[in-house]
DNA sequence: CATGAATGAGAATTCATTCAT
DNA sequence: AATGAATGAATTCTCATTCAT
């Protein structure tokens, strides 16, 4: 499909701000409705260009949510990468995780519930494509385990059950605001993601903990 | 809308065989496709009835999912609610919502996708209807709180940030289940949900002790 | 169609308030929406009976309709044909006229609208029908001229002008009274209706009067 | 609703062929089968156009007939403004008028049955449109009332009997057309619409004559 | 007599995309 | 590079009627 000839242009270019309002547009829409129920109509109206520039610029809207995953997936897995390089112990590779993935998400919210309520669609079109990233971050998993002070010789059973556990205890908060803003009050400012850093380090501390004492031969370092 | 006069009968009959149907086939294609990516003509062929009889027994296609919804709902907060009233000490407490609620996650697994897929999404037409259980259901995470042995002053900031982490804790493996199951070699048999019940609780409980180290003022017993 | 067996009972009886109150919701509801706009389901509703009761009692919509418009056709028929009887003098059956048509539609105002309203419509299952009742209007007319005064040898396309004219005369004020109602503060009582036949007639007195001068070669007696 | 994007272009364009085909097929089949009773299907069908082009073009169904009804209406109000301008002596006026509103009738007759049908219906969608076109209407009656001759401090509830009457005078015939078309052999040719605007201006001259002596304080010259 | 579940055709509208300009 | 008119398939829901009970 959309095989059509396309610009495909990666210089910054201030030409590339329709390119941009209609990205811009879909993480919007899609992060509030959800990809199915958000029309090309919709996109263009948000992002005030024509209806065609969507299939002329990403070939239409599957191509759309593509990008969105896309780039989010390798500035996430770009941001755990260089977490893994600069910690050495894990207690410290923890208190980075979280004091970096936390701005992140806070900053990418809306692509973060995208991805996280499109994960599980088989939306036949992109499903490969989801699966293909999934399929990477949970790999990224195994590197973040490794550092995390888990078990080392740890099943890969354990890795699936545990990886998704912290994986949606960071970006649960996400996608729950739209509830919680009304029910407890919370207000995304800087002085509640202090109180959220704190009460996400103390649950992932404690849960490796335990962990190691369950799951763990051996203590590491 | 929806003023249109409909069967409301709620005792079980076999003559409900169609009604029910449709609520499985709704079930089994939200779950995978998404609510808005299903449509009326999917769930009449998945449960071999008429079209029409969508709009007759459910007033249309949101009411499938209010319907799916509400009953997941209900029963989860009865679970909850009988969880809570038998268990007087916190480890005892989360040793037993867990037990509890990891069989009736793998039992309304399909449920519980559609729950976390379509929380956060703004559907118009059930927005009103998906925030009013959302609320009922952060509400119940404040009798948990109070039984898993957290800091009883606990400000609300900190249940909207400890619940939603704790209940995707619970759920996210279902979610993530379509890609863990490839990557990592899961299988959804009753050993892999007995370890399953264990990373669980380990989680959780390492979780609870860090919290009350860091948040409690007094702890409890 | 509906070649199914009907009850065909005439004889008024109590068990025949359903049958009746299909009539009557018939009755309002066409002349609020139009028929075409108005389905059974409504009906039914607004006359608080089954839906499978209009086939059953009527064959369907199309014979509420039917036996709405037969029965008030039959109606204003005996009217004209009383007053033809006991008025000899042109401008005693005018007032003969008017004093018992006004009354007559506004008892049965709505059934007035819907004659107008479906009149010109082609409505392919009852098209052969109104045509058939409104030939019998059309042929009405001629004895009304021929007692109002107007010319004897008047050709029948005289006929076809006139007599719609005076017809719509009649009850042109039950037509525009959604909006006469509001911008005119007209109210529906005696008094008005006073005023109401006296303006009728006045024009249609002052009508045939000028007709006769420019179209009638002898006065009649 | 109607909320989408529309092309709006007033200018007469080679390019509208569509939009006015579509215009030209809704007077057609909505005059002779009433508007409820069309569906788009039929439009399309009629206009050899694309189904979606009447919602692409006037936003749906509802959209046609109010261009209809709205373009109907603001023609014949220019017309009579026209007439009351150059006509300063009641009996001129009145002969004016008629010379004026048959041609026009004559022309736009679909218009005026499709306006006379719909008017009382309440289509729930439209009903605040066409009532807004009504009220105008009426108040054009004043105007013209004022040049007809008629008593000069008439008061309203008059006016909303004379008004309709007079208005309905003029188009009856094309209501009935139909059936009068078949009873009394009228065919539509210019030597008919000479003698019925004979006919209309005789009734109506009559009509003003009598009503000035009944209801006038001061006979007008 | 009366019900109401069930039907399948038909309703209006919206969809993503294409294509001539 | 950009437009927007045009398409026809697909959308959900409602229709009048039937039929077994």
């Amino acid at each position: 499909m959309a095989e059509r000839t396309m610009p495909d242009k990666t210089e910054a270019d201030p030409r590339d701000s329709k390119k941009d309002a209609i990205l811009e547009a879909g993480i919007k829409l899609f992060s509030e409705k959800g990809f199915a129920a958000v029309g090309v109509r919709d996109i263009a109206k948000e992002a005030n260009v024509n209806i065609s520039m969507i299939s002329y610029y990403y070939g239409g809207k599957s191509g759309v949510l593509k990008e969105i995953l896309s780039s989010f997936f390798s500035e996430y897995s770009e941001l755990i990468r260089k977490i893994v390089d600069i910690s050495d112990d894990p207690p410290v590779f923890i208190s980075n995780l979280v004091d970096a993935a936390v701005p992140f998400f806070r900053e990418h919210s809306r692509q973060a519930i995208i991805f996280a309520v499109e994960m599980p669609v088989d939306s036949s079109d992109i499903t490969e494509f989801k699966a293909e990233k999934m399929r990477n971050l949970l790999n990224l998993f195994r590197k973040v385990f490794a550092h995390a002070g888990l078990p080392e010789g740890m099943e890969d059973r354990l890795i699936g059950i545990i990886g998704p556990s912290f994986f949606s205890i960071l970006f649960s908060h996400f996608l729950f605001y739209p509830v919680t803003e009304q029910t407890f009050g919370i207000r995304k400012n800087d002085e509640f993601y202090e109180l959220y850093r704190n009460v996400v380090k103390t649950i992932m501390t404690g849960a490796v903990k335990e962990l190691q004492l369950s799951f763990g031969r051996t203590g590491i370092s």
